[in-house]
DNA sequence: ATCCCATGTGGGCAATGTCCACATGGGATA
DNA sequence: TATCCCATGTGGACATTGCCCACATGGGAT
């Protein structure tokens, strides 16, 4: 991680990847750029050859998080082609599972720290990306005749309000595994259970029979 | 605001109360112990008789949301005592509109800022008051046979998610009125369609009848 | 081989959170 | 009513941080 060179090569990726990680640990309150750079071996002015402040890197961190989110679900799309229901839940397992593995990311991405006015684009379009590979799956779902018709803002409203919801419960503690243990992460599967319980409860006014 | 003798008398108010202006001015990322006591008339170092750091007082200002939020539920729980669907649709209305018009209040409580590890225990306890304030509306739509017969643990599971979630999105920007208009708060009208909608589609699976 | 500018360095400044010792004075006590 | 104590307030100090400045380095285009 040291670099021996006076020039490090690619700190711009080090500083979004060491920052990330700085961040799960610590929390988007106590993350400091100076810590960052010293981590990296690199001096405390840096960082500001890359990005103008910290609210910069930290944008760059969330932007990261939104892209693999959508390439998460690019790829869930095409595992499950002509199965929309399962691709919605996939979907909504893996940000659940994401808000309980790296709650900070979790929140810097969702959560309204970087005020949007102040977003530059590039994360707007990230952030966006994400919101659209899910809608993608709705539409899917409304043309395979497996979700109701109507709105399709509606539904996709609905839909990621229930996934948002259980997501930031989970990455902000509100919900906790039973008898207060530990981390999420240590029992993936009350995760999924309650997740499939949403679902029940959810699919059944988004289902087309019934 | 200025204090003229050398005790304030009710300090620890000021600071919760003019703290929480600040937080939704500013947000919580640029709030400062100092600002406070600088703005309340009081030395920098006042607010540590009162609160142990700075992560206390932001508790305590969460703290006083909870209250509020669970007094208001209690409210609504009487005023539209015979009717859980109302009940339900108007706390949903409250949590959306207390997201929209103070967003960093909002994220402060239901975001992960405050880690419910170090949280304190009067904030978990306003917190769960809070829920258990909801969960008490879906207890009492199933009793009076408004909503679906089951798991009341699901139930309020799949409801807070859903509030949860478009609340989120409407403070954290990631939902934002048409046409890139300045604030939620100036269209109170489009929010109320919105959380309309998101029962439409809801509802249709929790209410009994079908 | 030369030079330039993207990238890195260190020093400096104001602000902040928090620790310390000390000041004040209202309310319980004698 | 006079006294004293401790909850509450004060200023000083220190490390840390974000960010500004001028300056150093060296790889790639010329």
């Amino acid at each position: 991680m040291q670099q021996t060179s006076y020039h490090h090569g690619d700190l711009r990726n080090s500083l979004v990847s060491i920052g990330a990680d700085m961040l799960n640990e610590k929390g988007v309150a106590s993350i400091s750029l100076r810590e960052i750079a010293r981590t990296i071996g690199v001096g405390h002015n840096a960082p500001y050859r890359h990005f103008r402040n910290k609210h910069e890197l930290l944008e760059a961190i969330a932007e990261e998080g939104f892209r693999k989110l959508t390439a998460k679900n690019t790829r869930l799309e095409l595992e499950f082609a002509h199965d929309p229901e399962t691709q919605l839940f996939e979907s909504a397992m893996h940000i659940v599972l994401v808000a309980a593995e790296q709650p900070n990311l979790y929140q810097l991405m969702f959560g309204g720290f970087l005020q949007p006015i102040e977003a530059n684009t590039a994360l707007k379009q990230a952030a966006d990306d994400a919101i659209q590979s899910l809608v993608k799956i709705i539409k899917s779902g409304q043309q395979q005749r497996v979700f109701v018709q109507g709105d399709e803002m509606k539904l996709s409203l609905s839909a990621m309000s229930m996934i948002q919801g259980i997501a930031m419960m989970v990455s902000s503690g509100k919900l906790r595994p039973l008898a207060n243990t530990a981390s999420w992460s240590e029992c993936p599967i009350v995760l999924k259970g309650m997740v499939l319980q949403l679902f029940d409860v959810f699919l059944n006014g988004l289902k087309l029979d019934k």
